[in-house]
DNA sequence: GTTTGTGAACCACTTCACAGCC
DNA sequence: GGCTGTGAAGTGGTTCACAAAC
């Protein structure tokens, strides 16, 4: 999602692969992986582990043990051979490279249902994420309390962008408004954004797009349940399987 | 995210490239990319465009027009040499090969403020997405109308899913209720799950789920920005660049 | 004995580059 | 001349399998 150009072979912040410090470059699969491992850490904390192995992480984190084990040695080398990787010391080191160590605001653009429904999601400030300020174009929605914040007119967008810390932008708008919306966010200098609306954003090279999109993912399984269906009716092939992202089996 | 375990090489389902039917088996980047092509054809059959060539469809989906030509290929041959794609023929065979040429059931598990906005997000039924029932374990959350439905209590999710024709289950529970709730489906014979809950799902071989984590999306993103941060402090290495899924350009 | 960390083999996907067809 | 469809080459990611470390 997130694309990234490779650096040069000669990369001044590279690391030495043990020590403190963020070693090389993290692979992007590996990288969309780590919150999950992060998800998985924090419950084992809480159930008092206090050492896990990458076969009990992988199983906990729906992967396979030698993904998990190749993924943290790019972290650099926090386990210990014959005996696993410390639950804390792990759990920092993941919250140290995915940047959690400092909370981050948040600015959500566009408060309808959806809007409403990520001002007021628990899960955000667990992992140190901070709804800072909700913002609509409508007038009529503006002084509106939600989620403990009062709604504030998107053309105060540079201001409160500049004035609250705002790092990340939620653009919760309707698809014809998001460019609108990614544009004056990125002049407001937010470098990372979550698109919610059906639509390409275009953004300068240097800010960060992840999109998340509700029709896609039913199309999506749209698709393999036709299949499904299709296999069940023609009869499968002899070692046909559909499994799942939660499921590992593949046999 | 849905895992596909490769079938026998000797595969019955396999047709003849070009003819109607769906051809071989179609690569899962490429699925996860049909819903991008089919939106952008839309907008092109929107605006009377009636032949579009793979680039600039590739310019409407933000990817590489090989990419596009390799894509379309997996469905069959569509295009014209030295003409293009015709846009019409192309929406019906990449909604056909999607499995969108019949309406879809969609049960809403859940009604807090995400379910909300899920009732009443318009996006949906424009795909031939419909939301058939709206289920919840709160008692006092039963009879309530929303989005056209009433909230129905979860214990009737059997009677609901055979009785209302419904092939997708969304998941959009607290994360303790959501492994319960993807029990109840599956046991009620639904196949496809989109799941909202920050949760592995376990589900048995033969069901589909895919995963929307709004908390995991937001980590990445601030991965890729601390990264960024710290490549403007030390100087980014030599051909440094940053781009985006928005953003094709790769230079 | 157990479990990590990692080369090497493997596989899926992407991109190139051009033959084939309009 | 223009654009598709596709082998071939390239890239990134996964999995295997085992030596090293405890």
């Amino acid at each position: 999602m997130v694309g990234r150009a490779r650096s040069a072979p000669s990369d001044p912040a590279a690391g030495n692969g043990h020590g403190p410090g963020p070693s090389r470059r993290i692979p992007e699969a590996t990288v969309a992986r780590l919150p999950v491992y992060l998800r998985s850490l924090v419950e084992a904390a809480e159930a008092r582990i206090t050492t896990i192995s990458s076969e009990r992480l992988a199983e906990l984190a729906g992967v396979n043990a030698a993904k998990v084990r190749k993924d943290l040695s790019h972290l650099g080398s926090y386990g210990t051979r014959g005996v696993g990787y410390d639950v804390e010391l792990l759990l920092f080191h993941v919250s140290r490279i995915l940047g959690l160590t400092r909370d981050r605001g948040v600015v959500i653009v566009g408060v309808g249902y959806l809007g409403h429904a990520l001002a007021n999601y628990r899960g955000f400030s667990a992992r140190g994420f901070r709804v800072r300020a909700l913002v609509d174009a409508d007038r009529a929605k503006v002084g509106e309390r939600v989620g403990g914040l009062v709604v504030r007119h998107l053309d105060e967008l540079g201001v409160i962008i500049s004035g609250e810390d705002v790092a990340i932008g939620v653009v919760a708008t309707p698809a014809a408004a998001a460019q609108d919306v990614a544009d004056r966010l990125v002049e407001a200098g937010v470098r990372s954004i979550l698109n919610f609306a059906p639509v390409l954003l275009t953004v300068p090279e240097g800010v960060s797009v992840r999109k998340v999109d509700l029709s896609i993912e039913l199309q999506i399984l749209s698709f393999y349940q036709q299949r499904h269906l299709a296999d069940a009716v023609l009869g499968p092939a002899p070692d046909v399987a559909e499994s799942t992202s939660a499921a590992p089996a593949r046999r």
